[in-house]
DNA sequence: ATGAAAGCGCTAACAT
DNA sequence: ATGTTAGCGCTTTCAT
């Protein structure tokens, strides 16, 4: 069978419309709105419930979305704005919110925002055309600028993982505990015996992802390592720099622990230590925040911090559809919560005890 | 700062509309429609036009996409159906698009299938309501019945990786080259000196999916090596199932290689293989058709093929963008494009010659 | 029990 | 150069 090949495409395009079907049926547009979304509050006989069922599905007809929240309708779109999807944890989050959106009869859109304040004030401009019924956002660092429009209007939003900077106003916010995850992977190492500890992360403006480093400064205070400046290394999250900050940091002779804040920095720099003579966890102990798919597939299983990216996506996508639900009118109580992360253990920490 | 707690939400979530604008500018409807579409039919004074401009920003009017496409405008919208997030091919396929989509204005409204027609059936019923420009489908077996409905309207799709199955006309369709995938990897390995080959795959009803088994026989056929059906194993893919058809297939002392038609079950197996006595390449050999994010992390790299899901993504956004903008009407050249894998090379098949 | 008609926010043809 | 208005496809109030 030949599938390519010239082709006749129908010349009008033309979906039927509700009058379609009353012309049809032989009845009114009104009877069929009625008949076609199951109101309680109008009795129709029996016979012409049927005859307008027949002719809607003989027209294929499907009602428009566009006149039909034009008219005051939800347009049941849940908006979803999230920094780019070659990041797995992203993705775990979109999961989950798919699935709990799915459940309910909503459709998502969704645009990347690649971290860019500009592109995402672009995008979301797109998706407000669209006039959806909530917005599920995971920020870039300004943020607060863009949802502000959207705060506005009073359309709900669930803020996610990152929190609104310069935002003064109380909102919903479902966030992973990023200080937790810096705390108890180096108080891991700690009571694994290290004490030259290196930290290597994002170089982020991001307020709560630096908690991830100030997690790591309160687990060393407590347990009375002296801090050491020269450890904490911080740049772009990209393999380069990850390999460059990890053989940066080897200079430092004494060093026998790499916490890695973000998974991009952790593949770099893992692959760069495979390049050394130095041997994970023999030489050198390695960790991460976050839990890239790799980790469950390589030989050597590599301690991390998983993050609850699904229960973060579902928690956030339940409170929007709640509001939506509700109305988002009146005196509110917003939600803020921080989901702790999980220490998955893995080999790749000495014990030096 | 305390970002929960009461807060008083805007009793009236109401947006700005063409005509508040209008009133606030002091002109009519249709000059705000003309200057904020920056049509060159019709010349408006600077000063009028600063006006508009300036009222419209101060009211932070966005305009409604619903109304605007009532009126006979296209939706700016493309709907993806994809069978699922999990798979990192499809979210591969899925950023490609996002890509080409969103450098020319689109939003995407994306739907899970996962693989069940009957799902895909209703998400397709949620998206058609939406009016979208266009649709770009990875389909279920039962895709064709689903888009049958759309092809009817002449709403211009692509289909992407799998056929239409029981579809006579023609329609736009990128995949990969499945059959190569199959040879390519069996034909390396026959090189290398394997002989007995087993291959584990989907038991599915994916008509072109079932073309990686043809290429794998056809390379055996080719090579002269007999086809031994009891090293051909198909279940559902799973981790599960991955595991437990390499523990069947171990029984056959004298197999040496095992291709893994599909990632899950070459991630299963193995794990499966971990737990063995047996080292892979010494005693074992595989290799696998897909390239998930941990072949690139893995201590020893697998050998695999890998897809070209960017590159699918991209042709199929940019040939249904195409589509879009021509209008989707009369005679018209369909196109069918195969695009070849890659064999991606690694350490995990053993060298026997 | 059912139909007529207003109106949602736009675009564009038509009028001035 | 700008305003008036019909109409896109629905929902819902008001009639009958």
């Amino acid at each position: 069978m030949d599938l390519t090949g010239k082709f006749a495409v129908k010349e009008e395009v033309k979906l039927a419309t509700i009058s379609d079907v009353a012309k049809l049926a032989g009845t009114s547009i009104a009877t069929v709105s009625y008949v076609l979304n199951g109101s309680k509050d109008r009795y129709i006989r029996e016979e012409l419930r049927e005859r307008v069922l027949k002719a809607a599905s003989q027209l294929n007809y499907v009602k428009s979305g566009l006149a039909s929240s034009l008219k005051g309708k939800q347009t049941g779109v849940v908006a979803v704005l999230t920094p780019q999807f070659s990041n797995h944890f992203f993705v775990n989050v979109f999961i989950a919110i798919e699935k709990i959106a799915n459940a309910q009869g909503y459709v998502l859109s969704t645009c990347n925002t690649f971290d860019d304040p500009q592109q995402e004030r672009q995008v979301m401009e797109r998706l407000i055309k669209l006039r959806p019924d909530g917005y599920l956002i995971i920020p870039t660092v300004e943020g607060g600028q863009n949802t502000r429009y959207i705060r506005e209007l009073g359309m709900p939003f669930v803020a996610i993982e990152r929190p609104l900077e310069n935002v003064e106003h109380p909102y919903d916010f479902i966030s992973s505990d990023n200080f937790q995850a810096g705390y108890a992977l180096a108080e891991h190492m700690i009571k694994m015996g290290h004490q030259n500890i290196a930290f290597l992360f994002w170089d982020t403006a991001v307020s709560n992802l630096k908690e991830r480093e100030a997690g790591y400064l309160q687990a060393l205070r407590e347990h009375g390592i002296p801090i050491r400046p020269e450890l904490i290394l911080k740049s772009n999250i990209t393999h380069e720099e990850g390999a460059r900050m990890t053989r940066a940091i080897l200079e430092q002779k004494d060093v026998t622990a790499i916490i890695y804040g973000h998974y991009l920095l952790a593949e770099g720099g893992i692959k760069a230590l495979r390049q050394t003579r130095l041997q994970i966890p023999a030489d050198i102990s390695v960790a991460l925040i976050g839990c890239p798919p790799w980790i469950n597939m390589n030989e050597l299983k590599v301690t991390c911090i998983s993050q609850p990216a699904a229960q973060m996506g579902e928690k956030a996508a339940e409170i929007l559809l709640k509001r939506i639900a509700e109305g988002n009118v009146g005196q509110r109580e917003f939600i803020q919560e921080i989901l702790p992360c999980t220490l998955q253990y893995g080999e790749s920490i000495r014990d030096l005890r």
